[in-house]
RNA sequence: GGCGGCAUAGCCAAGUGGUAAGGCAACGGUUUGCAAAACCGUCAUCCCCGGUUCAAAUCCGGGUGCCGCCUCCA
């Protein structure tokens, strides 16, 4: 089934087939390590690791790149001083730390985050800092090549060299210049006021680099063209970010990466539209700025925020809620109570009848689901697939090998969604002295305090064996009685 | 002021011309000592107005509201 992508650049789904056959070359715009990631940052990068997942789930290798970003940027309260401040320098000045601290020290946070939310390990994570000599060199290339110039100190990417500038967002120069309303102050020395910074000289500036163009640090928006050059070549498959980034950050990446030839960097451009949360839009005002460390202090587990993210469509302003997170919760259970109880069907000689339809059952509802993620990443097709399937197995699979072969269906599925876990919550009677869930007991200790609740039940004590149960159920262990005896768990 | 996007039930969310997927919540029922889990059933005419069409949530025009970019904030 061929792949669909939407491409900002065309502004139209379109057939996805990499430059390379079988081998897709993808880069993320990532994190800016001045401060803690929130939500809104991981919808992004979320965006990226499903596509990713998705395209492997496809039976293509992904070689996936994500740049950090530790150089910092100008802040928008220094922009008025003319001078501008760094925001790691700002935040270094602030927390009294060496910006190269700060930025170590939330780039580690960064990891810490995605790998709460099961995001996987792109190939790479390139910091710009330590990319700072292929920066200048593609500074050079660009002097060289008369796409740039030197001007006040500034060398600057000459907009008029590129007549394509602004074709990503759509804007053409006329319409920018219409637009900037007087609000930005141009250097008189640039040739055209959109002319935007290569390399940067500012003595202020803490983190300072050498270069032929002087002593400085580069500019806004050369180290995603470097990084990638480096990594995935002139012309890549894939490059996503989030909607901000679109103008300026990926129209002056075009520019500078075009090199004065008629290319553009990358194929594919993916964008993520903002989150909203309750209908709003993040905003320091309004206090909705959360960290997944804010969401897990409330209660809500990595996977719930992982899936509460993962559902919406990336090209719609999708709406976070908690109700959302309580809506995710609920079907994360329900998925996980689906895989034990099909684990926990009766071992019986099952009907070679049974197993065929429950086979070409998974057959069919896989073919819905890769569809639906092959439509430009429509996962709510594709997880409508999904509880179709589960619903079908309950009515279906009567043994464990028919169960064993439904799970493996949701266990395949879950290598797109990453929101199962390899977990499966039973207990394992093996780990005798590990403790249950939250609880204080071990499994031997809770299959005890089981057995005693069936005692009084038998003698129909129900006073005690309630008692018993609730004992357990505040120890975050759930009971289920059965015709074949009674089943517990450790909740989620 | 310029460019772009969105508007579907209490909530989340598919659907781009053929008569409204799916999930959460809620309600009724089956099952259970009671539960839990599971199962069955109920629950929208698609922001407003006008137009095109045999037929529109889907196309066109006009409103209203929200979101984004135009100042590196995914």
């Amino acid at each position: 089934m061929p792949l669909q992508l939407y491409n900002t650049l065309t502004r139209k789904k379109e057939l996805f087939e990499p430059l390379e056959p079988g081998r897709v070359r993808m880069y993320n715009c990532g994190p800016t390590v001045y401060s803690f990631a929130h939500i809104g940052n991981f919808a992004s990068f979320l965006l990226a690791d499903l596509l990713r997942r998705h395209l492997e789930y496809s039976g293509l290798e992904v070689l996936q790149i994500m740049n950090i970003t530790d150089v910092g940027h100008l802040t928008q309260d220094n922009v008025a001083d003319a001078q501008g401040e760094d925001k790691l320098e700002k935040k270094a000045r602030e927390e009294k730390k060496d910006p190269w601290e700060i930025a170590r020290f939330y780039e580690d946070a960064f990891h810490a985050d995605r790998k709460l939310l099961n995001i996987r390990d792109a190939h790479r994570y390139p910091r710009a800092t330590e990319h700072v000599p292929e920066m200048i060199t593609m500074i050079e290339e660009l002097l060289a090549a008369g796409l740039a110039y030197e001007a006040g100190g500034q060398v600057y990417f000459e907009i008029a060299k590129f007549p394509r500038y602004g074709i990503l967002s759509g804007n053409s120069t006329e319409e920018l210049m219409a637009g900037e309303s007087g609000r930005v102050e141009s250097d008189p020395s640039k040739r055209h006021p959109l002319d935007f910074t290569l390399w940067k000289r500012d003595p202020k500036h803490l983190m300072q680099w050498d270069s032929p163009f002087g002593r400085g640090f580069p500019g806004w928006h050369i180290e995603c063209s470097a990084l990638s050059r480096k990594s995935l070549g002139e012309v890549f498959d894939i490059h996503t970010g989030g909607e901000d980034n679109i103008f300026p950050h990926h129209d002056c990446e075009i520019a500078q990466s075009s090199g004065g030839k008629d290319q553009i960097c990358a194929r594919h451009w993916l964008h993520r539209r903002y989150i909203l949360i309750d209908g709003k839009k993040m905003s320091k005002s309004l206090g909705n700025i959360y960290t997944v460390g804010d969401l897990v202090q409330k209660g809500y587990t990595p996977r719930e925020i992982r899936f509460n993210l993962l559902i919406g469509h990336y090209r719609a302003n999708s709406n976070f809620t908690f109700q959302g997170l309580d809506s995710a919760r609920e079907t994360i259970r329900y998925l996980r109570e689906f895989r034990r109880n099909m684990l926990e069907l009766p071992a019986r000689v099952t009907p070679a009848e049974e197993i065929q339809t429950v086979a070409s059952l998974s057959q069919e509802r896989d073919r819905g689901f890769r569809a639906g993620l092959d439509d430009d990443l429509n996962i709510s097709a594709s997880l409508a697939e999904l509880h179709a399937f589960v619903s079908e197995a309950y009515k279906l699979a009567t043994t464990e090998e028919s169960g064993r072969l439904a799970v493996a269906r949701l266990d395949a599925w879950d290598q797109v969604l990453g929101v199962l876990g390899e977990r499966d919550g039973s207990p394992d009677a093996s780990e005798t002295t590990a403790r249950v869930g939250k609880s204080n007991w071990t499994a031997a200790e809770v299959d005890r305090l089981v057995g005693e609740r069936n005692e009084a039940r038998a003698r129909k004590d129900f006073k005690e064996s309630d008692r018993i149960r609730d004992v357990l159920k505040a120890a975050g262990i759930v009971i289920k009685d059965s015709p074949q005896g009674t089943r517990w768990h450790a909740e989620g």
